[in-house]
RNA sequence: GGGAGUUUAGCUCAGCUGGGAGAGCAUCUGCCUUACAAGCAGAGGGUCAUAGGUUCGAGCCCUAUAACUCCCACCA
């Protein structure tokens, strides 16, 4: 600590620190059997992201906990590493060649294109990784990782080919999301939903040989190219007699039959539907039901394609527009209503995705979901909160199979090999360029894996699987996860499965889920609204402690919070204020070594017993994952009590004579000071290991100094009862001095009239310290005693002090009454209580003490003040 | 259509298993008291969404209602 200045500087010193526990390898952890590990592993942020507020909250809170354990004494690595996120990636380095060179992918061609992503890679990798250090994050850097490095895309081949072996991946032609701007299929979990405002439009197709007609109502008329049939319900009275028949399908004049089918709502519409199987999910299903063609009428960009007739290569809008005014000329529009209704978006990059049906891989859900529902129902991984538990249960118990290809170039290349000669197809880990069966000439599948089916084996492929390492064997299972809930069902829930299944064993045995980071108005940051607070930026501004302390607190787990600069503001004062604390500790520094008082006095012992407590809490929170409520703890303890409290009252020793006394009140001040330290490092790092360091302590840093233990040897219940009643007296006394506009400057004698003189008698230098009292008498009775004193009614005392000219004797009296008055009523309150039956029958006997003595303290205080009121007149 | 969450001081939010309502910010008053004005000492401000219920006792548990938010779901 060498800078004293009175205001905290974090720049000048988060970069040495950081620097410093890198070098010093305090983050790296090995397997070592003397030790019970700690394992966290990071939800690794795409490669070429930038860190946001959803980061650096998710960093700070796995930093707080990881930090905790290893001071604890755990063996404790916390795993970092970027994933390769295909289509974002993807996206970003197309759009980067579009502009810069005015090229798609496709004039590079797949391999020289592959080549400038991983230049892309290589170029702003260790961005995030910086910014990942910047807030202080205590990863072991020595253990990086990347989703598409050599381990893990072993272990991407491992699990695909035994899961292929097992029959629970497969390959086959079914309904899926498809995003014409990606141009890729994407998974259920990857479309977004939202309401939209559209058309009903009701259409006629004219019954086959007759004159009538039956009416269908839709909301996306283009797809009518591909209708194949028209259904209605079994039961439906209306269309009794044209189930069976066939109808003419408007503008392409296809003739279509009409069934009857159970999925058709008779009270919806107009109760009977268009089935177009290659377009929509529920169609795809009727389809197979009754046997019919599917006609896919879209290429992957949303233009209609040949089956579209002479709509062919409009896109999907304009072909929409056209087809209602051509069934508008022909007579087979019927009416147009306003309906709005769910649409699909792309997560990535908002387009309207397009269910249509396609060749792709899947992994079949329904086994792999049995065991991820168990292990989460038997506690195996418990979800704090506990309500994602329900969530997580929800999704899993209704899960579909995942597509897991992904028509991209960016990403883990399916293991699966088709013969040019015989057709067959080789799943393999090692690559083949001959057909097993033919040895013809062999090609590789083009499609690539969703992002999310590599990062599904991070826990696992992080720590070397598929080879049984030693780091598997240490650290695996993990311990936490820490996560936000939007991601339960891309990460959390595929990391269970897969772990389930490949490890036979849960992938972590927590998982602390979080929320998101709003900005003032509650609003999620977005690039779209330019609404974003870079924490960068405020690190800059603040420092990282305060980033991190603004987002360790004021909020439960789970919940969203609002970010806003006051109270960033507030967090950097707190950091400011432990500066100065220990920069006046530092001040009045005699003694080169941390150890107990010799002979505590009161005082001493009321915040060491204090700090006791403290740490028992802050322990117990961090446990319980309540980390805002254990840093209020310190927060609070720190502020109030030994800032506003213990250091004002032994100033006196300190700039006193008494050696003894002085050094003992230093040696509390360092003992309690270093153990602050200690319990607040895990949330503020920086600024912990700077003063830690400058105390007379014997550890190089605080990064591996032994967290604080509660001490039953250091609890002094007596004493804190002592100093609770000697610091009400003076707020008291404040109090009333404040009322009667005293100057802060002038100095009163003080009368404590009181029958325990040795309790009140330990205060007196406090009484001239802090209540601005001087020639502090105690005694038993009133004898000199001035007449026109105040008189303060305190627990066990009545406080005298002599200021004839500013006493107001009305004002006095009306002060006084009032104070009595407060007092009657909270004795009713008591004797209500007391006086209750069935509370004094019920109520638990500590309970009912409690009251008992608070009815004795006010009463005994009430006694006083009419004394008071008496001697007034 | 299901499920979850929220509703507490002017603002943003805590309040862990039921036992006399809290913090930060903002506001008001007085202080540059030799660690800190990013500070110190005081003060004001809340029928804890509403209505019932359980209990000796409810912000907390139960039921219903209202408003807002989010997630999931195949009603064209």
């Amino acid at each position: 600590m060498k800078n004293l200045e009175k205001t905290y500087n974090p720049a000048e010193i988060e970069d040495r620190l950081y620097s410093k526990w890198v070098e010093s390898g305090c983050f790296h952890a090995e397997p070592d059997p003397e030790k019970e590990p700690y394992t966290i592993v990071i939800p690794p942020p795409n490669v070429t992201g930038q860190l946001h507020m959803g980061h650096a909250l998710d960093e700070t809170l796995q930093d707080i906990l990881i930090r905790f354990k290893r001071m604890q004494g755990y063996n404790a690595l916390w795993i970092p590493g970027t994933d390769h996120a295909g289509i974002a990636t993807q996206i970003k380095v197309e759009e980067a060649l579009r502009k810069e060179e005015g090229l798609t992918r496709y004039d590079l061609g797949r391999e020289k294109f592959l080549e400038r992503v991983w230049d892309w890679k290589n170029k702003f990798g260790s961005r995030i990784i910086n910014q990942l250090k910047k807030i202080g994050s205590s990863c072991d850097w020595d253990r990086e990782r990347f989703t598409m490095d050599e381990g893990c895309s072993k272990a991407v081949r491992e699990v695909f080919v035994n899961l292929y072996n097992k029959g629970l991946i497969y390959r086959g032609n079914k309904i899926i999301n498809w995003c014409p701007s990606c141009t890729t299929a994407l998974s259920d979990a990857e479309v977004e939903y939202s309401d939209q405002p559209g058309h009903f439009w009701h259409v006629r197709y004219q019954i086959t040989g007759t004159d009538g007609y039956i009416t269908v109502a839709t909301t996306r008329p283009e797809t009518m190219l591909g209708d194949t049939a028209i259904a209605v319900h079994p039961d439906d009275e209306r269309y009794k007699d044209v189930v069976g028949k066939t109808c003419i399908l408007p503008l392409v004049g296809r003739e279509i039959p009409i069934v009857a089918d159970e999925y058709v709502e008779k009270d919806f519409g107009t109760g009977a539907v268009k089935i177009t199987p290659a377009h929509d999910p529920n169609d795809f299903e009727v389809g197979k039901r009754h046997g019919l063609p599917v006609i896919n009428v879209m290429n992957d960009d949303a233009t209609i394609n040949k089956n579209g007739g002479k709509y062919e290569g409009l896109d999907r809008y304009e072909a929409r527009k056209r087809i209602v005014a051509d069934l508008e000329e022909c007579g087979a529009l019927v009416k147009v209503e306003n309906h709005s209704h769910n649409v699909g978006h792309c997560y990535r990059c908002g387009t309207t995705v397009e269910p249509l049906t396609s060749d792709q891989w899947f992994v079949s859900m329904a086994p792999l979901a049995k065991e991820a529902i168990r292990v989460v129902k038997d506690g195996e991984v418990r979800f704090v909160p506990e309500r994602f538990t329900k969530t997580y249960l929800n999704w899993m118990e209704n899960v579909h199979d995942w597509c897991i290809s992904r028509q991209l170039w960016w990403g883990h290349r399916i293991p699966a090999f088709y013969c040019d000669d015989c057709g067959e197809m080789t799943v393999s880990k090692e690559d083949i360029t001959a057909c097993p069966k033919c040895g013809g000439h062999v090609r590789q599948e083009e499609d690539v894996l969703d992002t999310w089916f590599s990062s599904a084996l991070w826990p696992f492929s992080t720590l070397g699987f598929p080879e049984e390492t030693e780091e598997l064997k240490y650290f695996f299972p993990t311990s936490t996860l820490v996560t936000g809930y939007d991601i339960i069902f891309f990460w959390v829930a595929r990391m269970i499965f897969s772990s389930c299944e490949h490890m036979h064993s849960v992938p972590f045995k927590t998982v602390f889920i979080h929320g998101l980071v709003r900005d003032s108005q509650g609003r999620k940051m977005s690039k779209s609204l330019g609404n974003g607070i870079d924490p960068l930026e405020i690190i800059d501004k603040y420092g990282a402690d305060a980033l991190r302390f603004t987002l360790a607190t004021g909020n439960a787990p789970g919940n969203d919070m609002r970010f806003y600069m006051e109270r960033v503001e507030a967090s950097r004062n707190f950091a400011n204020k432990i500066w100065n604390a220990a920069r006046f500790v530092l001040m009045n520094l005699e003694i080169d070594r941390r150890e107990l008082p010799h002979a505590p006095k009161t005082e001493d012992k009321w915040i060491l017993s204090r700090l006791n407590t403290v740490i028992r809490n802050v322990t117990d929170n961090l446990d319980s994952f309540e980390l805002g409520v254990a840093l209020s703890n310190i927060y609070d303890f720190v502020w109030d009590e030994v800032c506003d409290w213990y250091i004002e009252l032994v100033k006196p020793r300190l700039y006193g004579a008494d050696e003894e006394s002085k050094l003992d009140a230093q040696r509390t001040l360092v003992w309690v000071l270093a153990d602050v330290m200690k319990l607040l490092h895990p949330f503020m790092p920086f600024i912990t290991e700077e003063i830690y360091c400058s105390l007379p302590v014997e550890d190089e840093t605080i990064v591996t100094a032994a967290w604080p233990k509660y001490d039953p040897a250091l609890s002094f219940p007596e004493d804190e009862r002592t100093m609770e009643v000697i610091c009400e007296a003076i707020r008291s006394v404040r109090n009333v001095r404040t009322g009667m506009n005293v100057p802060p400057s002038r100095r009163a004698g003080m009368f404590i009239v009181t029958d325990k003189p040795e309790l009140f008698g330990k205060g007196v230098s406090f009484f001239e310290k802090l209540a601005g009292a001087r020639d502090v008498s105690i005694q038993s009775d009133e004898s000199g005693v001035p007449d026109g004193a105040v008189s303060v009614v305190v627990e066990g005392a009545r406080i005298f002090i002599p200021l004839e000219d500013l006493i107001d004797v009305e004002k006095e009296r009306l002060r006084l009454e009032s104070e009595k008055a407060r007092l009657e009523g909270e004795i009713a309150r008591v004797e209500k209580m007391l006086g209750n039956p069935g509370f004094v029958s019920k109520a638990p006997q500590k309970k009912i003490d409690e009251e008992k003595a608070k009815g004795e303290k006010y009463r005994e205080m009430y006694a006083k003040v009419l004394e008071s009121l008496n001697n007034l007149k």
